[in-house]
DNA sequence: CTGTAAAAGTGACAAAAGTCATTTATTTAT
DNA sequence: ATAAATAAATGACTTTTGTCACTTTTACAG
């Protein structure tokens, strides 16, 4: 027996407890395994485009993936930052619609493709499965809703603060405790508030100054998270 | 027998092949139908408070209803525009959550409630109902993805005027065939574009200068509708 | 390495949108 | 019917945010 847990199998997949499929039935899981097809993709690297056929499901095993639209004028909308556990390409093909957004790697990332119609025969047969598909996209459709609230209602300010914390609940820190365990250009914290990229960057200069914050090219330290949380003024 | 069909069953409500419902087996239906409470709210009045829990889900036979939630400052956004054949609470209810959202009638309305027990041991049973019920969920969260990214990047203008259009499509026209069939306050409208009740009105009184809309108190008629199509300046 | 491209940062200015005060109109209750 | 309350409208002004032009720094390919 290997000292290492076989990790390339979904059922020994150490994701799987973590993700939509903790309560599948294990049949279903196997199939899944059967089917499935995996593949890394290199940060940089695109999933699938906004506009294309959704063929299947993404499944992450390692890595980060930012989803976004892309608004009228070029400039892109971040609205969902996906990391291992999570799938994505879910939406549209619920949908039965066309991507309505483009997934990038935003670092070397690990993904399992599981096809439309095993993936949407599963969810017929597998009612676990289709509650926690019901239980993901509620808790995200709450998301997006108040994501909405905040951006017709808060200052560019507030809503930085707000996510700065929201990178670091879904990335977490590196071992040292304090730099947000991802890379992200300053264009895409700025997509990702709804602001413009100049706004963005002054506004991080700002949180550094006042010592909430460190910068070193793209690592970003939380120094004081209470003092983030209070300018971001999160009540709800 | 009656001239008028039976509206007061779910078997026989006109709304059904209009709902969520439309594909669910004939049992499920008529076991809705034994435990369902029938109610009618009055214009103003309220069905449920944000932070309250949620006891089933609302299904509307005839009305109008807003949802919104309460921002930081005490500022509503509309995050939702109900009308007949939609059912509501369904969200706070899967997520296992609090009312992230409170619902009032526009007018006098009609409403089904079903018990949360009921709908979720149906929803496990009928796997046509749980489809209808996730590509509900994702057309909801492509809307507030899609509404995300234009309240990030769009200025108000195109924003109203994609409101107004929006509103058309949810309750169409009175049978005068231009005007909106719904009365809303210069709030609620401000409430729903994610401005200031001021902005609203002035940019309201430019269309109407424009030619683009008419209006009379509450009473808004839309005028050219092509015009009104190509300020909200849509591409997606 | 080192040159080149891309990203980050900065300042001055313009535009967009919000706020506050006040007036006018419309509802609503008595 | 009429007063009181609420909603709508308008103007003057402030604040916020975006844009453009430019410099500096960083990343990266040859």
């Amino acid at each position: 027996m290997s000292i290492h847990p076989d990790n390339s199998t979904c059922q020994n997949c150490n994701q799987r407890f973590n993700s939509i499929f903790c309560k599948a039935h294990e049949d279903h899981i196997n199939q899944i395994n059967d089917q499935k097809i995996c593949n890394v993709y290199k940060k940089g690297q695109t999933l699938f485009n906004e506009g294309s056929h959704p063929f299947g499901v993404f499944c992450v095993s390692d890595g980060k993936i930012k989803m976004s639209h892309l608004g009228d004028d070029g400039k892109d909308q971040i609205i969902r930052l996906v990391k291992a556990g999570d799938i994505l390409g879910y939406r549209a093909l619920l949908s039965g619609e066309r991507y309505s957004a483009s997934a990038e790697a935003l670092e070397d990332t690990q993904v399992c493709f599981i096809p439309r119609d095993l993936f949407v025969k599963i969810l017929k047969l597998d009612s676990n499965l289709a509650f926690e598909m019901m239980k993901l996209l509620s808790d995200e459709l709450h998301r997006a809703e108040v994501k909405l609230t905040h951006l017709a209602q808060k200052p560019i300010r507030e809503r930085l603060a707000e996510t700065l914390l929201f990178i670091k609940e879904t990335y977490g820190y590196e071992p040292d405790g304090v730099t947000l365990n991802v890379r992200l250009s300053r264009e895409d914290i700025a997509n990702l508030v709804g602001t413009a990229t100049e706004s963005a960057i002054r506004l991080l200069s700002e949180f550094k100054k006042d010592g909430m914050i460190d910068l070193e090219g793209k690592k970003i330290k939380i120094i004081q998270p209470k003092e983030l949380l209070r300018t971001a003024n999160i009540q709800d």
